[in-house]
DNA sequence: CTATTATGCACTCTCTATGAATCATTTATA
DNA sequence: TATAAATGATTCATAGAGAGTGCATAATAG
């Protein structure tokens, strides 16, 4: 990244992902996994595994779905098979819509 | 990161992240957003937007939500109210949780 | 059909998130 | 209670994510 960059979250998102933080440490201490073994597992480092649990937003989404997935956290409230049809059904929705968006031009002549 | 990373992500990670990028397109197209604006909002850049859209697990998880969160899509399917709710009480069962997890001895003493 | 705008893609440069290693502290169990 | 293990916290080097840019192409408004 150019220059620094320092995000800025909205509360929601915070909350959000430290929500998914502890339901994963929630679910790995009731699987009775060290945080090696699921580091391990998810094949990130434990110090990774430590910043997701704690909410971290600078995580790669991927690292944190992966760990979400091996403790048994549905994302989208979805086994695999619900989230591939899920995702198909989107993706026809998404043909019916414009492919671009585009801004009406300023000339709108409602200036009678 | 040191060394070469190369991370294997499951069939589940991929197919969700993949969901979530096509939510966000939709839900953009339908509030007619260009991929610009909606980028400016989450104070990213189009680039990462894009890549979101397609699904790229190796975004960081913090972007991702703020874009979610801006057109709409609910994480957890729920608004904040009960998204902190939620962590509340999951935060409370963790507490009655044993605070680190011990793997049993080998010394099991089943060798009668 | 045409003009204009949005999108897709590729590139460079910068900065930072990650893996690894280490030490201090807490905690479960024998 | 003693003690080995798990967790928390910190540091460091670096691979690679993200910003910015330009251009080709696609797509829509008029």
């Amino acid at each position: 990244m150019p220059k620094s960059t320092t995000r800025t979250y909205s509360r929601y998102s915070r909350t959000a992902a430290a929500l998914l933080g502890v339901l994963i440490r929630e679910a790995r201490t009731e699987k009775k996994l060290t945080a090696q073994e699921l580091a391990e597992r998810a094949g990130i480092s434990r110090g990774l595994l430590q910043r997701i649990e704690k909410g971290n937003l600078k995580c790669e989404i991927g690292a944190v779905f992966e760990v979400a997935a091996i403790v048994g956290i549905k994302l989208f409230d979805a086994d695999e098979r619900r989230l591939t049809k899920y995702q198909r059904e989107t993706e026809d929705k998404l043909t019916l819509l414009p492919k671009s968006v585009r801004k009406p031009t300023k000339a709108v002549h409602d200036d009678f």
